[in-house]
DNA sequence: CCCATACTCAAGCAATCACTTGACTGTTGG
DNA sequence: CCAACAGTCAAGTGATTGCTTGAGTATGGG
């Protein structure tokens, strides 16, 4: 199975790339078809295939296949995942300055 | 320069990263030289170097020599351009959720 | 002054990545 | 039925990654 730690490396890893963080942007304004995904990249099907590949291996988009056709949507708990590391980390941060100030100024 | 597009990639990449997330994780808690951030890593210092590079390389971290140790800490604006990517992508989504759930239910 | 400390530079290597080309399979409108 | 359409499988390629080993270069305490 996928722990929380390799989830978060295959997320990141997935939204490391332009084109496929295009893809999500575009997915998230509704599902898509393979075909439509490459309509707006100058690449070949396959390689766009690819990068679905990679997002669905991660989560962060579904897909499923209807007759010739297989539709894509965004499956947004990845995000989630991802947004919530980094806002932990930002609290920390913040937090962390919190205590600095204190020190600094202690009659507040 | 390094436009908003290719610094998302090098910040979402530099994430992707177990070892390089513990790194920022050690660092929001406070600065730290190379030995003390290879320290709790199995792997050689050079290792830990070539990952701070990366880490620096993005904006995500900000380090300085003195003397002869080089002091790391977190600079907090990468973690917050990610973390507005996604929140982005979120509530695009939230949103569109919100427009579907209106046409079914247009009496709201 | 000298040796341990704290990095730094460079080269090499296996694995993975982001594509490509080419050949194929299943579906469907006419 | 059959052609165009939507997608899939496989193999290859050049670039990048995540390490390693080995050999430096400054600094600084004693």
């Amino acid at each position: 199975m996928l722990d929380h730690r390799d989830r978060l490396d295959r997320i990141f890893q997935a939204l490391a790339d332009g084109t496929r963080r295009d893809m999500v942007e575009r997915l998230v304004s509704g599902p898509a078809s393979v075909s439509e995904l490459a309509g707006s990249h100058s690449m070949t099907l396959q390689a766009v295939m690819q990068h679905l590949k990679v997002l669905e291996a991660c989560g962060l988009v579904r897909t499923e296949k209807v007759g010739r056709v297989r539709t894509c949507a965004v499956q947004p708990d990845g995000l989630r995942l991802a947004e919530a590391w980094l806002s932990g980390r930002r609290t920390g941060w913040e937090n962390r300055l919190d205590r600095l100030g204190e020190l600094l100024e202690p009659d507040s």
